[in-house]
DNA sequence: TTAAATGATTGCATGACTACAACCGCTGTT
DNA sequence: AACAGCGGTTGTAGTCATGCAATCATTTAA
């Protein structure tokens, strides 16, 4: 009995690494929002999260992966820059719940326009190529 | 005359966005090597540099886009790990030669491997969306 | 009604990376 | 031979993030 390469996986391997490739070789968006918006990424992604709704200092968190006194610091940072603004919890008077203001509101979604900006080599595929593609990290993302 | 909107670079940001998701989003490899080597991710980039060949620490800053006391620290560290070795550069006796140890290739590899690992969502396409992912992503990659 | 648990905050220590300034030894030029 | 320039090193200072200990007000459980 021969051993034969798993074609399939091998076939998943390098797709994979050309995926990291696309997305983390050279062309990473971070440099420019972190720029654009003159903080850093890690408190955009916090702003980004605050904007997506309301949320208690503890959820935010939760979702950072991080620990309740950094994420203290950091929406202490946003709210001094009058992105974001702390509001009394009624079901719990320990909590607080981070709202985004409209500045904020305005800076998150100048960062996702930046992020979501496809670098030049995506745009040079051709079209079927691009549907299928969207198509196919559309079922990824949406993968059980 | 309406404004229609541009369907292709719709397409393209939702694909950009779904891709840069499936790399970041939670499957991301990083803290799995982190882990696995003991070291930061940074220290790791530069192994897997140096382990690509022998490089001299100037280029070896350039490639990992920092300064030269940096990169001297970094090969420090390394070298003290046992992972890289310094040696002298006989055409030009100011700079010095950084290569990689046995030790060092092995921990390169093992990083490689990890890194190289595919999630499950996109292990779990149907055959024929993977080779067609493969064939995508390679054209990107190698595009001009 | 005490006691334990929770949410937010303050504070401190450390690690990792960035960015400079200054130095030493060697190289190439004049 | 003098000198500008380059490669590597040492040192210093600052930012960002992680992790932990302790406190205070409030809620929940015994």
């Amino acid at each position: 009995m021969t051993i034969t390469p798993d074609i399939t996986s091998e076939t998943a391997r390098r797709a994979w690494t050309n995926l990291r490739e696309v997305v983390l070789g050279g062309n990473e968006r971070r440099k420019e929002v972190v720029e654009a918006l003159g903080m850093s990424f890690f408190r955009i992604k916090a702003l980004r999260h605050i904007a997506q709704g309301p949320i208690t200092l503890r959820d935010l968190a939760d979702r950072l992966v991080t620990d309740r006194p950094y994420t203290t610091l950091v929406v202490d940072d946003l709210e001094g820059r009058g992105l974001v603004a702390r509001t009394a919890n009624p079901a719990d008077r320990r909590s607080k719940i981070v709202t985004v203001t409209e500045t904020g509101r305005a800076a998150a979604q100048r960062a996702t326009e930046i992020l979501s900006t496809p670098p030049a080599a995506l745009l040079a595929l051709p079209e079927e190529d691009l549907a299928t593609l969207d198509r196919i990290m559309t079922a990824i993302t949406e993968a059980p």
